[in-house]
RNA sequence: GCCCGGGUGGUGGAAUUGGCAGACACGACGGACUCAAAAUCCGUUGCUCGGAUGAGCGUGCGGGUUCAAGUCCCGCCCCGGGCACCA
């Protein structure tokens, strides 16, 4: 099969009509009126003050309209066709409401830091600004070849230093900044150093305020920054020579980007407290235009468990199921838990079972045993600083170790740490192990293990012999093992009898009573890791002096550029490496003289940057004001386009992008938005207020016997003679449209072969937006059909004359036009662009059939059509004598006359049979409705002779007779 | 395993609240134009029977509710995505 476009209708034909609409006219007219555009900033949206208030076409008092993409990275390998699907959904959108009566912004930047962009830049040789630059540009004309109706003066990239200079400027105003559990909002950091001050808050650790040092004081406070230095577990990659993100890290412990190993190591890295805002960032979801499936992601995510802190003598741990305390045999930690050492004897109790103690002599060779079991042997010498938890720990084998199927669950491995501790419902000493299934990172990272109604417990229970006892009862029919339903209450004390919820209840209170324990609600997600050893990020806005403690550069350092480093390249390290930031090469860079209040001194500067979400979290707010070199946005543009006319949410009226930002980008903007409105800076909660996911343009890809992809272009045969390339036989499989199985075909192949309002008009036809799509070049032919059609019944094809004549249309035209432009206007409001370029080619198609089509309809047609084919929707309105650019003209309006007619055609079934169909007066009664129906030759035949048994009218719908 | 989506002609898809299943398009077939081909235009196109009016069957499978089910209910099967020892 051969995919490629069918060549261009040669314009030098000698029988094809001089005016026909082709590739060639198509490509003329299109790079024409792109000029025009730009040259009268036809897309230039006017703000309510400042800098860009400018409003030749006065529409700043109209309702706003913020319509925006994902922004892309600038890829070295430019844009095929599968990219802009979202980027002309929201131009038709953006399009069409600017002609319904909106104030519109709608634009595109470039998320250009980041991982790919130095990746690519890693293996061409050249420094990332070179490439970056370069890739922006390819895919600036490309976007602009497409006709989309950017707004050009807003694309910011976020490698300006006029934009990360306010990145820098927002990361300060979350470091200098803490959140009041009470109040559960972020305010700023001196705000807490007053109460400290005035006695009127003491720092959680327990310490005095007023006995502290300067140098203690920054300390606490770092307990309590937004942004802060910890040392912690963290994902460290030595082949990207960089630490990412839990969010970065796959399942199976693998790198997002590139599929490296990644290794938990304990290292001092800036975090993001954004699980302080867990509740926040749970509960406004609810107020969210979003798919349902984005919000469960983030749910999960987030991962909100209420339950219940029990103590057991020294260890807390955290069930969702205190109701079943009277069934806990035993307590699992997880191994790397601090109190491991702190608990463990000398030597085994006695009568220990043999099972327990994994075969060692003593606890402690047990616990070493079992912890180098699950973890990799530490080869870098200074064990003693190991202590438990710090050991590298590939995800990999604390994955793996069932050794069976990946569905199943995991064999369950432990040992005695030879102590018991007391459980407080019932003062029984119950055993404690260590195990692998306990994670150190969730709740307290220690369990009591309740057998009779969990799986997990019930499987350790099973293999190390422990007592079983159910507090539940299960029902009679039910088959044994652990039992998580609901009922009844038993061999628990005073508990007894009542339903599981009732008994949470219960035992919450007995706890909080006795002391030993509270409700409370634990969530899965972590803080933030907020550091690179990366070169092109941004370099974060911080010093140190010798304590260590950061220290905020003041807002008159920003912004703080990047040093050109020649060398920068991160370098490859091997998997006992530690991470190493490319600006620690930046020797003159690393060091800067600066007088923050006690004289000029040398500070050492801080040589991690920041992540890639970085930029992504606030871009959309520089949209709103590019240039301004005072604010990140003045107060006044942001309220404009930020807030709703209703009051409610704000934000973003409608972002578009693909699902895999689902819970990183989505959840890490939605945190940064929140604090920005609790420090005052928006005016809203939630940066996204519509949020659609659109699908992918997936193509045909085919793999040669060794199983590697060949380039679909160059694949011959079909599906009955079978699939070859260069007369090797291929396979056929079918996937998301890129580089890696080589079937990409990109705009440029489509804008010679066809125009890009016919890639724009194709892709907008295939299907629904959130929808994935097969790319089918063969197909795109028929939307330039369409537009041919539509242009021949406009212009004639020999002259290039006009051929509308003005007469008004007849009444059935009339009423399939009005009938047209409601339903568009539905459609496109619905952004169901598909089912409107139906409607609009069913419209065409009475038009194909009529001599010559009257100028009301061919305007409506043109007016229908311009958001969607922006160009030949221009050409058109101009030859048709239009005023202006065919953009800023009213959408056509449908009138409610027009939509009802005298008569209407009406289904009649027999017995739920369709048996035909009725043309009827629409002010026609009930009765003779039924009549007519009745009359049908081909109905009376069906109850001719049958007694009559019932018979209705559903007013405008059908008539149905029941025999 | 759990949680979301989704299964409609040869293909992509359409079908407000249950109310004419298959809009619109691709492809295929037939015709016009042409020396010929491409392009363009016209016609046919869910399957079966029939000359035709028409009849029967038909939205993954099996039941059910209803005058009426792609749509609602119960039980399955298959495909795609997310999560995955989270206590």
């Amino acid at each position: 099969m051969s995919d490629s476009p069918d060549a261009a209708t040669a314009a030098g034909d000698s029988d094809t009509p001089r005016f026909r609409y082709d590739a060639a006219r198509a490509s003329e007219i299109e790079t024409r009126w792109q000029t025009v555009w730009a040259e009268s900033g036809t897309y230039e949206t006017p703000n309510p003050s400042g800098w860009l208030s400018e409003d030749p076409f006065g529409v700043v008092d109209r309702p706003k309209l913020f319509v925006m993409d994902m922004f892309p990275y600038p890829s070295g390998s430019g844009l095929h066709v599968g990219h802009p699907l979202g980027y002309i959904a929201t131009d038709v959108f953006a399009r069409f409401k600017r002609m319904t009566g909106y104030n519109v912004l709608h634009t595109i930047g470039f998320d250009a830091f980041g991982l790919p962009a130095e990746e690519h830049a890693r293996q061409t040789g050249e420094h990332p600004r070179v490439n970056t630059e370069q890739n922006m540009a390819v895919m600036t004309r490309q976007m602009t070849r497409l006709g989309l109706g950017h707004d050009r003066r807003r694309a910011v990239a976020t490698t300006d230093e006029s934009f990360y200079r306010w990145t820098q400027w927002i990361f300060l105003q979350i470091f200098d900044s803490w959140f009041d559990p009470v109040a559960k909002i972020a305010r700023p950091i001196r705000e807490l150093i007053a109460e400290f001050d005035a006695g009127e808050r003491q720092p959680s650790n327990g310490r005095d305020w007023a006995s502290l040092d300067d140098i203690e004081r920054r300390e606490v406070l770092q307990d309590y920054r937004l942004a802060y230095l910890a040392e912690a577990p963290v994902n460290w990659c030595p082949a990207l020579g960089t630490v990412l993100a839990n969010e970065e890290v796959t399942s199976e412990g693998l790198s997002e980007r590139g599929d490296h190993r990644v290794f938990q190591r304990p290292l001092r890295q800036w975090m993001m407290r954004i699980t302080a805002y867990a509740e926040r960032l749970l509960d406004d979801l609810d107020l969210l235009d979003w798919p349902e499936s984005v919000k469960t992601m983030q749910r999960n995510w987030i991962g909100r468990s209420v339950g219940a802190h029990i103590n057991f003598d020294s260890i807390k741990v955290f069930t969702t199921r205190p109701d079943t305390v009277f069934g806990a045999t035993y307590m699992v930690l997880a191994p790397e838990h601090r109190l491991v050492d702190e608990l463990v004897p000398a030597v085994w109790p006695e009568r220990t079972d043999p099972k327990w103690t994994g075969g060692a002599l003593t606890p402690s060779e047990a616990i070493a045993r079992y912890r180098n079991g699950v973890a990799r042997t530490d080869t870098s010498g200074n064990g003693a600083d190991h202590v438990a938890g710090h050991a590298d720990k590939p995800y990999e084998t604390a994955i793996s170790g069932s050794g069976g199927d990946s569905g199943e669950s995991k064999d369950k491995t432990g040992v005695f740490i030879g102590a018991f501790v007391v459980n407080p419902v019932n003062d029984e000493p119950i055993p404690v192990f260590i195990s692998d299934y306990v994670l150190m990172g969730y709740g307290t990272g220690a369990i009591m293990a309740v057998p009779g109604q969990d799986e997990r417990d019930w499987e350790f229970a099973q293999t190390f012999g422990l007592p079983i006892i159910r507090t539940v009862q299960p029902p009679v029919d039910f088959r044994g093992g652990p039992y998580l339903g609901d009922g009844k209450i038993i061999n628990s004390g005073f508990l007894d009898g009542l339903n599981v919820n009732d008994a949470k209840a219960a035992i919450i209170d007995w706890l909080q009573e006795h002391g030993c324990g509270d409700g409370t609600v634990t969530y899965r997600m972590r803080d933030w890791l907020f550091s690179r050893q990366r070169y092109w990020g941004e370099p974060f806005p911080i010093v140190y002096d010798p304590s260590g403690i950061p220290i905020a550069l003041p807002e008159t350092e920003l912004p703080v550029t990047l040093p050109d480093l020649i060398d920068w390249a991160p370098r490859v390290l091997d998997d006992d490496s530690d991470p190493e930031p490319p600006l620690g090469r930046a020797q003159d860079w690393g060091a800067i003289k600066l007088d923050l209040g006690d004289g000029p001194q040398i500070y050492r500067r801080e040589l991690n940057t920041m992540p890639q979400w970085a930029g992504s979290c606030w871009y959309y707010l520089r949209y709103l004001d590019p240039t301004n070199e005072n604010a990140m946005v003045d107060g006044d543009v942001e309220r404009y386009w930020m807030s709703d006319a209703d009051g409610t949410v704000g934000g973003v009226d409608l972002y578009v992008g693909g699902v895999e930002h689902a819970v990183l980008h989505l959840l890490y903007s939605r945190f940064w938005h929140k604090v920005l409105f609790d420090l005052g800076h928006v005016g809203g909660p939630e940066p996204f207020k519509r949020l659609v996911n659109q699908g992918y343009i997936q193509a045909w890809a085919y793999r040669d016997a060794r199983g590697s992809y060949v380039p679909a272009d160059r694949v011959e045969g079909d599906r009955q003679t079978g699939f070859t390339f260069e007369g090797e036989p291929v396979t056929r499989t079918f996937g998301k449209m890129g580089k890696g199985l080589k079937n990409s075909v990109t705009p440029d192949e489509m804008y010679t072969a066809y125009g890009a309002d016919t890639l724009r008009l194709y892709e907008m036809s295939m299907g629904p937006i959130d929808q994935d799509r097969p790319w089918e070049t063969r197909s795109v032919v028929g939307s330039m059909r369409l537009l041919q059609r539509v242009w021949r019944n406009i212009v004639d094809e020999t002259s290039g004359k006009l051929t509308v004549v003005d007469e008004t249309p007849d009444d059935s035209l009339r009423r399939a036009l009005h009938r047209t432009i409601a339903g568009v206007r539905a459609d496109m409001d619905a952004l169901r662009f598909n089912t409107a370029i139906a409607k609009i080619t069913e419209l065409n198609n009475l038009l194909t059939r009529i001599e010559r089509t009257p100028r009301e309809v061919a305007e409506a047609l043109v007016l229908m059509l311009s958001p969607l084919v922006p160009h030949l929707a221009e050409e058109l309105w101009k030859l048709l004598g239009g005023q202006g650019s065919v953009t800023c003209v009213s959408f056509p309006e449908a009138h409610p006359a027009y939509l009802v007619a005298d008569t209407f055609d009406l289904p009649v079934q027999v017995n739920g049979r369709l048996r035909a169909v009725i043309t009827i007066a629409c002010d026609a009664s009930e009765e003779e409705v039924l009549m007519a129906a009745e009359a049908d030759p081909n109905v009376n035949a069906h109850i001719a002779g049958r007694k009559l048994r019932r018979s209705m009218v559903v007013p405008g719908r059908m008539v149905t007779f029941v025999v």
